[in-house]
DNA sequence: TTTT
DNA sequence: TTTT
């Protein structure tokens, strides 16, 4: 899988419970969101925070890692690419969503394990 | 500006002649589309094409750089911050809307000027 | 500066305590350097680790937050651009060295201040 | 392989036709060089070029890849791992090295074959 | 919905 | 010279 047309990197925290699936295919897929924030001094001087949520999603042996370690709150730095997709919803809307699909995760910091917040 | 956290990178050619505005604030922004591909080989052994499009935005200086030498079809290299940002339409309807904040293009290959299509 | 041609990406630990310089010119630089371990299995199956050392160089702003909040042990993600340059010893031998000059450094996991190790 | 501790990304010019060597243990390795070229205006506003030169390691695959595409001069992007070893001289002088290991190749602009400088 |  |  070439990825260096198309990489996106993230540093930030996980804003929700991981949820993991088992497909009817064998496949294991994750998916949960990521804050990104950004500090900075507006025109008044002020502190302000820029969040930005992203939706990642992994796959296979990438989404072990996240069953097992990636729980709410857990700063995290994840490498992926950017991908979009449409899909319909059951009353005919076309929705767009655009996903970040990990093929690398590493815990910082305070890691310990999902259940326990770090030792 | 801090970008470490948020960081995206692509190579890809550019889809559409940039649209550059000069708002009333005196900024300028400019907005255009990249296209990156990904080749892989499916199932069957067939060669096949994962396109994936982009919506990129540039402001000041480097909106500057896309009115000057980002054409349609060029290849460029582009690294920038992933936000997502909601309007309303005129209809009333809530629309989201993904896009990379582009702060560094480099154009590659045989780029020539904007209009000759390279030497 | 452009350094889109050009960058180096490391999270890793902080292996001695900086050093900081007021140079004549009136420049602020600091020098340290992280260790990135890489973990994998040999042939044998055994648990290896594979530790590389960087050389980090850091200018002004930068270097000034070096001095405020990089300690030995911290942990921290850097990104800047691979350089190469060399001297001469006073025995006139010439010496190669390649630093990476940062211009962002990220502070990760439980940071706390350079002397109190993280609350 | 983990790389997201340790990455360098580099989009440069190769300086020299790529050694491929077929080693005793089968493997394949190929050694080239590249230049990043960074444009920037001195003091006397006065435009000035530095470049850098990268020693550049791959292996397997991406060696192939190396052998079949990689020509001088060639515009390329390449992805890959910082890594630095010595060694000793016939002299007994120890020497260090700093490399980068390729883990991804990419052709950029007119690439054309190795021989037929791009079409 | 996270974090500092 | 770090860390797990």
């Amino acid at each position: 899988m070439s990825t260096i047309r198309n990489k996106v990197q993230l540093i930030g925290n996980v804003g929700n419970a991981p949820e993991v699936r088992n497909l009817e295919n064998g496949k294991i897929v994750a998916s949960f969101s990521i804050a990104t924030n950004e500090f900075f001094k507006n025109s008044q001087g002020e502190k302000v925070q820029n969040t930005q949520w992203h939706n990642i999603v992994a796959w296979g042996k990438t989404a072990e890692i996240v069953e097992q370690y990636v729980g709410k709150g857990k700063e995290i730095a994840i490498e992926g690419k950017l991908t979009s997709r449409s899909y319909e919803t059951t009353e005919g809307e076309k929705k767009y969503v655009t996903e970040i699909v990990a093929n690398e995760i590493l815990l910082l910091g305070n890691a310990g394990s999902k259940n326990e917040p770090g030792s």
